[in-house]
DNA sequence: TAGCAAGTCTATAAAATTTGTAGATTAAAT
DNA sequence: ATTTAATCTACAAATTTTATAGACTTGCTA
C-alpha cells in the first residue's frame, strides 16, 4: 500500500500533466479539485518541486507546473521521493540500501535473493508507468462514457 | 517496503520449511536462530496457525510446523495474513477492497485503473513466489559458497 | 496425579510514522 | 505599497508498528 501522502502526489501530478506547458496552477485549486488537505500538499508540492519534478513562481500569477514532460515523470520517480524505497526491503533497495538488523550475512541470506527478484519485477512496472498513462487512461474512460451515453 | 513483522514471519517460515514434515520446531529456537524478539514471534506464529498455515503443539515435544508443503505457502498469501492488503491502494485490493474516502466516482478514476495495473504485475510474482523459491535459493547459494571454497 | 514444558491469551506501552494544522516569512506582480 | 501566492518552522493529533509482561491452558511423562 502506497501511503495517503504518495496517492494524493499522484492525483495532484496528474492534474498538473493535463495542464502542461499552459501555465501554473494554484495548490488551493488542486487542493480543492482532488479534496486534498491544503496544507498538506503544499508540503508534498515542494518536496516534488526540491526534487526536480515541479517548478514553482511566487506571487500574483504564480502556481506550480511540471518541469518535465509527464512521459519522464514515471511512478517510481515521484514514489521514491514521497515515500522512500520502493524495494520490499533496505537490503535489496538500490536508492535506499541499508542493511538489515536481523540479518547475520547478508551475502548469502536466501530471502533476499527472493526479495531482488520482486524489486526487479515491480521496478520493471514502475519505471515504464508514468503520467502519460494516467492521461491516457483519462481519456479513454472519457470515451467509455462518450460511447455509453450514445446507447 | 514490508513490515518487520512480514519479514520475520519469512524467515521463522524459511526455518519451518527446511523442517516440514521432520516434527515440530520450538518458538525459542526459531527466535533464537532468526534474531527475532520471542514474544513477538509467537504473536506471528499464532497467526499463521489461526489462518491454516501452520499447525502447533502444545506441550513437550511441541513446538510448530507446517499444515501445508512449502510449495504452496506462496508470499501473497503470508503477506496478507501479516500485512494486509498487497495492492497499493484499497480502491484496487481484491481482498481487502475499500473505497478511497478522498476519491469522487471509482468507476472513472484515472489513478485507478493505472493502479490496478500495477497490483496485478505485483501479485503474478506474490502468487508465484513460496516457500519453495526460497529453499532453493538457499540451496543454490550454499553451492556457490562450496565452490568458491574450492579455489 | 504432580510437575514440567510449551503454546495461548489479555493487556499494555514505548516508539515510530503518518497525517494534518497554524502562523509567520519571502518573493513576485501591479 | 499592496496583494497574491509560495515557503519555512514548529507543532500536534492520530495511527501503526514493534515489543514486553504475566497469567492461563494444554499435553506429556514420571
Amino acid at each position: 500500500m502506497i501511503s495517503k501522502k504518495a496517492k494524493y502526489a499522484l492525483k495532484a501530478l496528474k492534474v498538473l500533466a493535463e495542464k502542461y506547458a499552459k501555465g501554473p496552477v494554484l495548490i488551493s485549486e488542486i487542493a480543492m479539485q482532488e479534496r486534498i488537505p491544503k496544507k498538506f500538499l503544499e508540503a508534498i508540492l515542494l518536496d516534488l518541486r526540491n526534487n526536480g519534478v515541479l517548478q514553482s513562481q511566487k506571487g500574483k500569477g504564480g502556481g506550480y507546473m511540471l518541469r518535465i514532460p509527464p512521459e519522464e515523470v514515471s511512478f517510481s520517480k515521484v514514489l521514491r521521493i514521497i515515500d522512500g524505497p520502493i524495494a520490499p526491503a533496505l537490503c535489496v533497495s538500490m536508492f535506499f540500501y541499508g542493511k538489515c538488523d536481523d540479518c547475520k550475512e547478508e551475502e548469502t541470506c536466501s530471502l533476499r535473493s527472493v526479495l531482488a527478484k520482486w524489486r526487479d519485477a515491480n521496478l520493471a512496472v514502475l519505471d515504464n508507468t508514468t503520467l502519460a498513462d494516467v492521461l491516457k487512461a483519462e481519456s479513454e474512460s472519457r470515451m467509455n462514457l462518450d460511447s455509453s451515453s450514445v446507447n
